[in-house]
DNA sequence: GTCCAGGCATGCA
DNA sequence: TGCATGCATGGA
């Protein structure tokens, strides 16, 4: 990998196996939004990112200076793991083997552990299109805005002060209890995501599971998307109907990437079965 | 109108 | 421990 910054914008090349469309538009983050020159727009870390491929493939960050590149987005889009190797390991297995040549390029995104399990608990019992549409309501309400009509995921301290009507309002339907409890909560400290975060992942994944409205699926969502942890292997409705295609279990060549299998998987699944 | 979506809490056996 | 049921809402 390569890094340029110029006057406005941060220049990548040389990432192997990152494909703009698979990644900010699989279901793993919400926020981004296709524009109409192919690039993506979005907010995260509380930045404002386009981001595109021009012809020779680098990627770039426009409007980017080397302090959000190196302190937030760098790992964000997780350029540092080596995506060619670990796809080469998951070919190992017949139907991901297929499913990697068709879809090559999808990565797991580091995003913040707030956002990610806000947001996959908002996903439970949705549609991938609803969830974006109830997250952006919730931003436009009550993020900051950091771009003009683009708005931060807001955050737990400021969403503490919301009621269950007020996420009701949101469209948040039956969740709306759930993330008023988990707000407050977070906020003031009673959940502390940070040391969540430090955890091995099983005491990380029970800790969790303490959280009303958090059940296996969306722990294990958050864990994988929100806390950096690989092995964490989300089983939704899609993943059960891919899961008669393991009867004997994971493949041994899933170990410690768990978690990438199943977004190469989800995906495929989501266009196959 | 009916069905479904990156499920969970609850009650009951 | 395991299973049945209700739950909000918007798009197909």
């Amino acid at each position: 990998m390569r890094v340029e910054y110029t006057q406005n914008d941060v220049v990548v090349s040389d990432v192997e196996c990152l494909d703009l469309d698979l990644t900010l538009d699989c279901g793993q983050a919400f926020r981004w939004e296709k524009q109409d020159d192919g690039s993506y727009s979005g907010v995260a870390g509380g930045y404002f990112l386009n981001i595109s491929k021009n012809e020779n493939g680098d990627l770039i960050f426009r409007n980017t200076d080397r302090d959000s590149f190196e302190g937030f987005f760098r790992n964000y889009f997780d350029l540092d793991k080596d995506y060619k190797k670990i796809c080469e390991t998951l070919k190992q297995d017949e139907l991901l083997s297929s499913t990697i040549d068709e879809y090559y390029g999808i990565r797991i995104l580091n995003q913040e552990p707030w956002e990610a399990l806000c947001s996959f608990v908002i996903s439970q019992q949705n549609n991938i299109k609803r969830i974006k549409l109830i997250i952006s309501r919730l931003c436009a309400a009550y993020g900051d805005e950091v771009a003009d009509g683009w708005y931060s995921f807001p955050s737990a301290e400021r969403l503490s002060a919301l009621t269950t009507e007020d996420f009701e309002a949101l469209g948040c339907g039956y969740r709306a209890k759930y993330l008023e409890r988990l707000s407050k909560d977070v906020a003031s400290g009673k959940i502390d995501l940070e040391k969540i975060k430090s955890l091995p992942l099983e005491e990380a994944r029970k800790e969790l599971l303490n959280i009303y409205g958090v059940g296996i699926k969306v722990a294990n969502c958050a864990l994988l998307f929100g806390f950096q942890f690989y092995s964490a292997f989300p089983v939704d409705v899609w993943m059960k109907r891919v899961m008669e295609y393991y009867p004997d279990g994971l493949p041994k060549c899933f170990d410690g990437i768990e978690g990438i299998a199943q977004q190469y998987l989800f995906h495929w699944a989501r266009n196959n079965l």
